[in-house]
DNA sequence: GTCTATACAGGGATAGAC
DNA sequence: GTCTATCCCTGTATAGAC
C-alpha cells in the first residue's frame, strides 16, 4: 500500500484505526487485500492470509465468521472510504466544471494507490453472498453518482456539452476505476501526474467549454 | 455468447472451428469462458466445466493437459482474434481520424459481445505459468497498439491534439476495455450504440480536429 | 475417446489446550 | 485471544475398463 501520494497513501489505514478495530485485526485486513489482489478471493487460502499477517489459521475466526467475512468488510471499508474522500476533497468547491476535475482526480488517484484495494472491489464482489454483494453494489452506486452529479449540473448550467448523462459518466468511470488494472508505482508518470491528465481528459470527454 | 450483434458474436466460434478443433473441443472451451467469467479461475472446477460441457470430468484430459492449458488457451485465441477482427474491420480505410473511430467501435463492439471471453483476457491471466503469461502479455501489446497507431498517426498529421500519446492511448484503452465490466445484454443501449458513443469519445479524448 | 472410480493434495473451519 | 492439531470436504489429475 506504499504509494507516491502520502495522503491518500495513508488515508485506508487512518480510516481502518478510526473504526476501533481490535488489535491484530488491521494487519489481516491489508494481508487480505494484498493476497486478494494478486492471486484472487478464491486462489487465497485462509492460511495464506494469516501467514502474511503473522498469525495462526485459527486466529483469524476470531475476528471473523469467515473468509467471505473478510472479502465483505473490505468492500464496505473500501467503498466508505471511497466516498467520504471524494466527499471531502469536492467539499466547497464550487462550479460542476471544478467538480468534475477534483472528483476525476481524487478517484483517479484512489485507485492508483489504492490499486489492491480497489481491484477487490471491482472484480472479486462475486464471491459475496447475495445480499452482501448487494449491498455493496448499493454503496458502488453511491460512488457513480459523485460522478454523474457534476455531469448533470454542468449540462443544466450549459457548461458541459453532454447528450447522454448516463453515457459520459460511465465513460468518466471507466476512465477512472481502469487505471487501478494498469497502474502500478514507479512507472513512467506518478500518480498525481496521472490525476492530472484523467481530468483534463474527462472535460474532454464531456466537452467542457471552459478550460 | 450471445449479443445484438450477429457478426460479432459468431466470430469467436467462427475462429475456433477455422483452427479445426477437435469434436467436443469447442464446447470445452465455450464452457470455460463463461465459468472462468462468472466465477473466475480458481472457483471454477474442472467438474464444473466438464458438467457445462456435457461431458465427465477425465475427458477433458484428452484435450487438454490441465486447466491452465484451458486459459491459456483461450486467452491466445481470444487476443488473436481481437487483432485479427480489428485489423479486417479497419483495412481500407484512409486517415487518423476514421482509422481510431472504427478501431475504437470495433474494440468496443468486442468487449461488449465476447465480455466473458474479455474478462478472462484482462483479470485472470495471473493464474497462467509465467511463459504463457508473457507470451499472452505480448498478444495483449499488439492490440494495444492497434490503438497506438492511428493516435501518433493523427498527432503527426496535425489532426489531433494530445500532449502524451501513451496517455491517451491508455485512456481510450480504458474506455474500450471496461465495457466488458458493466455491460450486459439487454441494457438500455445496445453494443452498436455504446460503440458509437464510445468512438465519438475517443475522438473528444484526442482532440480531432475534424468531426 | 469416453466412461466410472479413485488416488492424493490442499483448504475452510473447528476442537481444545494454555 | 492465540496456539497446535485435526476433521472433512472439495478439487486436480490419473487408472483402467469398454
Amino acid at each position: 500500500m506504499e504509494a507516491d501520494n502520502p495522503d491518500l497513501s495513508t488515508a485506508f489505514a487512518e480510516q481502518i484505526e478510526r473504526h476501533r478495530f481490535p488489535p491484530g485485526y488491521r494487519k489481516v485486513f491489508l494481508a487480505a487485500i494484498e493476497a486478494f489482489a494478486e492471486r484472487g478471493f478464491h486462489a487465497t487460502s485462509t492460511r495464506d492470509i494469516a501467514a502474511r499477517a503473522g498469525m495462526s489459521p485459527a486466529a483469524l475466526y476470531v475476528h471473523f465468521q469467515s473468509k467471505e467475512d473478510v472479502l465483505y468488510r473490505i468492500a464496505v471499508s473500501a467503498l466508505e472510504l471511497t466516498r467520504d474522500m471524494v466527499l471531502a476533497t469536492t467539499e466547497g468547491i464550487d462550479g460542476p466544471t471544478g467538480r468534475l476535475r477534483a472528483t476525476v482526480r481524487a478517484l483517479t488517484t484512489w485507485h492508483a494507490v489504492h490499486h489492491a484495494a480497489a481491484t477487490v472491489v471491482l472484480h472479486e464482489l462475486a464471491a459475496l453472498t447475495p445480499d452482501h454483494r448487494a449491498e455493496v453494489l448499493r454503496l458502488r452506486r453511491s460512488v457513480d453518482r459523485l460522478v454523474s452529479g457534476p455531469i448533470a449540473a454542468g449540462v443544466r448550467a450549459g457548461e458541459f456539452a453532454v447528450a447522454d448523462v448516463g453515457a459520459a459518466t460511465l465513460a468518466v468511470l471507466s476512465l477512472c476505476v481502469d487505471t487501478a488494472r494498469w497502474y502500478r508505482p514507479g512507472q513512467r508518470r506518478s500518480a498525481r501526474e496521472i490525476a492530472e491528465s484523467h481530468a483534463e481528459t474527462a472535460l474532454r470527454i464531456v466537452g467542457a467549454a471552459v478550460r
